[in-house]
DNA sequence: TTTTGAGTTGTTCGA
DNA sequence: GTCGAACAACTCAAA
């Protein structure tokens, strides 16, 4: 987009139109505007060094490029193009549809860029010409592709313009949240455009190597932490596999690994375009008679991170103070939620998208749908994590637990992810009363299992039927 | 068109 | 302790 900015060697107006109303039913959650808020910040400054403005208008969109349009138009300037990203979900690109379609029936030149994909959705067929449906061949079928490699521009070429429209200051858009739950996210985030490009190097440069075998270990930094870059535009995909492979790290071992990550965001991507009702509804029909055991008590134990199992509350608090969880434990989380609990995949869902920082609809939909085992390419219903031996096989010395869990801190790991079997003088030495300062677990693992493998024969029977 | 093999990340049970 | 099978069938991709 930029560097058609260049090309075109006019003056440039960059605006940022906040239209929450516009994104259907998912407006950007508490967290993501936590997110948004210092972005915009971090954008208007650098903008600012180059002399350019950034104009911040609130939707409707349409009627607030018009009225851009307008003002410039009376101080005899004419606005020729307008350029924006592609947005791909399903009710952002209706919007941006209709915006064009106005735009153009003024005389305005419409020009629309793929900044967030590695290719677009259209570009991507199987043989018989559909979209893929499966990851692994959509994976194999994607790194055959002679991709786009991302072009640097210098942003002095950039034209600041004559006039600058009236704007609102990025603080009046009311983005932080009233109460101060997001006081902690900064010892864990910079949402800036240095933070950004500095998360990219230091990932390329110290953890890509090892990333296979550390990705899995929740209590170190194993991940590559780039989500929200990606999500907020901040980083795009492309860039980051240029990065890559221009460490040389993209065949086999951890390069390759975490390509395969960034396929899996790029699919979910292509998958919300093609089933752009999969935010509320399984992918699969025969969930749809699923019987979900919808219990407000339950669902509020598992958001605050009282269940009663160390691994599923430390992430459940993670993600409560630090806006991000560790993608393994985000499996362990929503497996508990929707096999031990029977609750609705869509809860679990609508709690991340609320207090993720990188809540993106597509990568949402795809995990929870995958987790729930009604996805496209989902993991079997009956695949059910034991979320005792996973703190043990992922997390050995507790020490991802001891982090999140205060309580539980002095444990010996022996115990750590299953308290309630300690010997009480263990118990007592540690500083843990079960049932007082750290609960007991609310479902037993075995029934829960049972239980959840239950539902899936009584929906069996109700398909038949 | 038909057939065949495969499909992100697990757990449990019994030999 | 280790290992393979069962856990469900089903749909997709490709030959």
């Amino acid at each position: 987009m930029l560097v058609e900015a260049v090309r075109l060697g006019r003056p440039l107006v960059p605006v940022y139109i906040h239209a929450p109303a516009e994104a259907g039913d998912w407006p950007p959650g508490g967290a993501s505007a936590w997110w948004l808020h210092h972005a915009l910040h971090s954008l208007q400054a650098e903008l600012a060094e180059q002399g350019l403005p950034l104009v911040i208008c609130r939707g409707p969109s349409v009627t607030a490029l018009q009225e851009i349009a307008s003002e410039l138009s009376s101080a005899g300037l004419t606005v020729a193009t307008v350029l924006f990203s592609r947005q791909y979900e399903p009710a952002a690109a209706a919007r941006d549809a209709c915006i064009q379609k106005v735009l153009q029936d003024q005389g305005i030149k419409v020009k629309v860029f793929n900044a967030s994909l590695l290719i677009e959705p259209e570009l991507v067929r199987n043989r018989s010409g559909k979209p893929f449906r499966v990851f692994t061949p959509f994976w194999k079928h994607l790194r055959a592709l002679p991709l786009e490699t991302p072009v640097h521009i210098s942003p002095s070429a950039l034209l600041a313009p004559a006039k600058v429209p009236r704007s609102e200051s990025i603080d009046s858009l009311g983005l932080l949240p009233q109460i101060a739950w997001d006081k902690s996210f900064p010892l864990h985030w910079d949402p800036t455009l240095a933070g950004a490009a500095n998360a990219l190097h230091t990932f390329v440069n110290d953890a890509v190597d090892s990333y296979r075998e550390q990705r899995n270990v929740p209590g170190v930094e194993g991940t590559s932490r780039l989500s929200p870059y990606l999500h907020w535009g901040q980083l795009s995909p492309r860039q980051v596999w240029a990065a890559v492979h221009a460490a040389g790290e993209q065949d086999g071992g951890g390069g390759d690994t975490f390509l395969s990550e960034v396929a899996w965001r790029e699919f979910a991507c292509h998958l919300l375009q093609h089933f752009p009702d999969s935010p509320e509804h399984a992918m699969k029909p025969a969930f749809r008679t699923f019987p979900w055991q919808p219990d407000e008590a339950q669902l509020l134990a598992w958001q605050q991170g009282q269940t009663g199992y160390p691994l599923v509350d430390a992430g459940m608090r993670q993600l409560w103070q630090t806006g991000w969880m560790h993608n393994r434990v985000r499996m362990v989380v929503a497996s508990f939620l929707v096999k031990h609990l029977l609750q609705p995949w869509q809860e679990g869902a609508r709690w991340f998208w609320d207090t993720l920082v990188d809540a993106d609809l597509a990568s949402n939909t795809m995990g929870w749908q995958w987790v729930a085992g009604c996805g496209a390419d989902a993991a079997p219903y009956f695949r059910i994590f034991n979320p005792v031996t996973q703190g043990e096989k992922f997390d050995p010395q507790g020490d991802y637990v001891r982090r999140f869990v205060p309580q539980l801190a002095r444990m010996p790991a022996q115990f750590i992810h299953q308290p309630w079997l300690a010997p009480q003088e263990m118990l007592v030495a540690a500083g843990v009363t079960l049932g007082k300062n750290y609960p007991l677990p609310i479902i037993d693992h075995r029934a829960g299992r049972e239980r959840a493998l239950a539902a899936l024969a009584e929906n069996k029977l109700r398909q038949r039927n």
